[in-house]
DNA sequence: CGACATTTATAAGCATGCTTATAATAAGCG
DNA sequence: CGCTTATTATAAGCATGCTTATAAATGTCG
């Protein structure tokens, strides 16, 4: 073990580098394919959550999107702008919004659905499914070990 | 193949999620060690890039941080202000400079190490070595794919 | 040489996310 | 009940990165 973590510890800075490189590479091939349809990948990921759950309060939204709660506040405002979302008070607690898809968020969301598929094609190119499995399980392991609050 | 791509292809979302949000988890893990410190993440990787050869020209750096030159200038600008860089007029070219170190960078790049050791020790908790290996591997080709200009 | 294109760095303005601070409501407890 | 604390959403202001536009220097080619 310790063994294992002095064999890949010059590689420190490399993988945090890399994988925002990875990151960032991804958004942005992502933003060039929706900017003709005016969407960002930021909103879409609103929209995908909430087409996981409707319904959820702010904060447990942005609780399972690892953002702050006053981030998607601003997301929540431009997405209800354009008719997108819905914020329906709470019966039961004043403080709080539930948020709902409307109608016309179905089509953006098909539309950007496909984007998605277009730019993780691209991204995954000659990978193979348990490659692909890998990478998930892997990221998924990290996201765990960084969610925990133990420094 | 076409049929690994279907067997992942339910994924697309989630991967773009994951990795975005495994990146997000990383730098803020990072930024909250740093704070301390008066540096973040952003300004560490252009000290770190910057590190493992001077003299680059601008754009030449910001390519190998897969950032928009005009991203760079701003953090150059800072990192210059508070000493930590140098921009000396290229002899050859009138148009470009070249970045070097200072000395002053030298414990901040020392200190900054560690902080990214600290932040990586939490992040691949639990990884053996072959599992680092292989996630960077991951990682670099999906960068790679996405580097590509084709869509 | 001289007009046009390319490259290098920068400026302006927008999008996104964060920290810190506020207001309203809810919950706990004497 | 009344006071204190916690929770929910938001506001203000900063940091970072991008697209698009500009200025200066260089390169290209008639």
């Amino acid at each position: 073990m310790s063994e294992d973590f002095d064999a890949a510890k010059g590689s420190a800075a490399e993988m945090s580098i890399e994988l925002h490189s990875a990151a960032r590479l991804l958004r942005r091939n992502f933003d060039r394919r929706a900017k003709a349809h005016g969407l960002s990948r930021s909103r879409w990921q609103v929209l995908w959550h909430l087409s996981r759950e409707e319904g959820q309060k702010q904060a447990e939204l942005a609780e399972r999107m690892d953002v702050a709660p006053i981030s998607l506040t601003r997301q929540l405002d431009n997405l209800q702008r354009e008719g997108l979302v819905e914020r329906r008070p709470d019966p039961e607690d004043r403080r709080c919004f539930r948020i709902y898809l409307t109608e016309a968020a179905q089509p953006a969301l098909e539309l950007l659905r496909g984007l998605a598929q277009q730019t993780r094609a691209q991204a995954l190119a000659g990978f193979s499914a348990a490659e692909v499995r890998q990478l998930h399980g892997l990221l998924a392991r990290l996201r765990e070990n960084l969610t925990r609050e133990e420094v």
